[in-house]
DNA sequence: TTTCTTGTTGAACACACATACAACAGTGCT
DNA sequence: AGCACTGTTGTATGTGTGTTCAACAAGAAA
């Protein structure tokens, strides 16, 4: 009766807990904390392992960026489009602007400006994220008899949340959840109508 | 009478040598090839000189970043202050949408995010750059006798530019300039009057 | 031409890094 | 208990990386 050396995981248990140390990782250091000895150290994990579930660090770093987009694809996931303000309730929510989620964001940014496959993935998970918002919008603007152009005010929108992520992230005492709520309101409202 | 060996350069020419060099490499791989190897290849200069002209490569980063601030100060820096229309002119002109622009700042973000002594610097240059859109925007709405508050209009404004720098430079094919300049109006002119 | 200053070179060093792989050992099955 | 499967380990290997430094040479000054 000896004490077992180390505990044997299924394959998606253990890519899990690898992700998890991935994003932990990012968070911390950004892109060049990346490093296969971060991720063991982070982990517990054996060097061994990460090639041995996701044939070196490029899939677990693909598979880090799948697991920062799901919560975003999440609130916009469901069957039933959200009305706009409760999207935007739950995309500006504390819960998605925490300060580790951001740093996540920015080193992946710089990252996917410059690889071929992570950008493409992006892509196709960011058409989704847009066509959703441009349908809220949309929708939103139809009930409040205003004349838009969704998809326009969708990139807009977007990019004006992604701006406030970066700010929040790197400046921290100029900007927070509810200013940045705040500013949404201002961008939207004149032109879709008031959001509650 | 036999060829030189190399090119004897005054400290400040090879230091903007090596900078530029820094920000093509920037651009071109993002943080992860801003590598001795690469920068000497692209500049042409040997190992030694990055250390010698700025202590090391972190040095040369620093310098980096100054320089991609330097297009945006030079827009704000002057001594009477421009009109808002004309501030947005020029902050969403081609020359400083261009595409390596953007993928610098992309990789600068990422490790500002992360890299202390960089964040500091980026403080105080971001804080001049705040200030100045802040006085366009106050004097603008005065002009047009709106009420706003200008500072968080300015934060707004900042943050729908960032996001927009982002949209450009991954997904190209969905945002540009024009687009965004309308985006910018579309944010600013309910709340500072018309801007043209 | 000779001398001096100093920008420049490139090899040498110690370390970080990603990957491969053979040996190992949990865990379920019989 | 014995077996087989496969998740796990850690070392070995070769390459990449940042910094240092002694020697070199371009260009100015005398």
């Amino acid at each position: 009766m000896t004490a077992p050396k180390y505990k044997r995981l299924a394959p998606e248990d253990r890519a899990a807990e690898l992700v998890e140390a991935g994003l932990k990782v990012l968070a911390k250091g950004g892109i060049t904390a990346f490093t296969i000895d971060n991720l063991c150290k982070a982990s517990g994990a054996s060097r061994g392992l990460i090639g041995h579930h996701f044939g070196g660090k490029d899939g677990l770093l693909a598979a880090c960026y799948a697991a920062a987009y799901a919560p975003l694809l999440q609130v916009i996931g469901t069957d039933t489009p959200l009305p706009l303000g409760a999207l935007l309730d739950d995309l500006l929510s504390d819960r998605q602007f925490q300060r580790d989620g951001l740093n996540i964001w920015l080193a992946l940014w710089g990252e996917i400006a410059v690889n071929p496959a992570l950008r493409a993935e992006h892509l196709r998970q960011y058409d989704r994220y847009h066509r959703a918002i441009a349908a809220a919008i949309a929708s939103h603007a139809l009930a409040h008899g205003r004349q838009v152009d969704p998809s326009r005010l969708a990139s807009g929108l977007i990019a004006l949340i992604d701006g406030l992520w970066v700010e929040i992230c790197i400046a921290p005492d100029r900007m927070d959840p509810p200013a940045a709520r705040q500013l949404v309101e201002a961008f939207l409202a004149p032109h879709t109508g008031p959001l509650r």
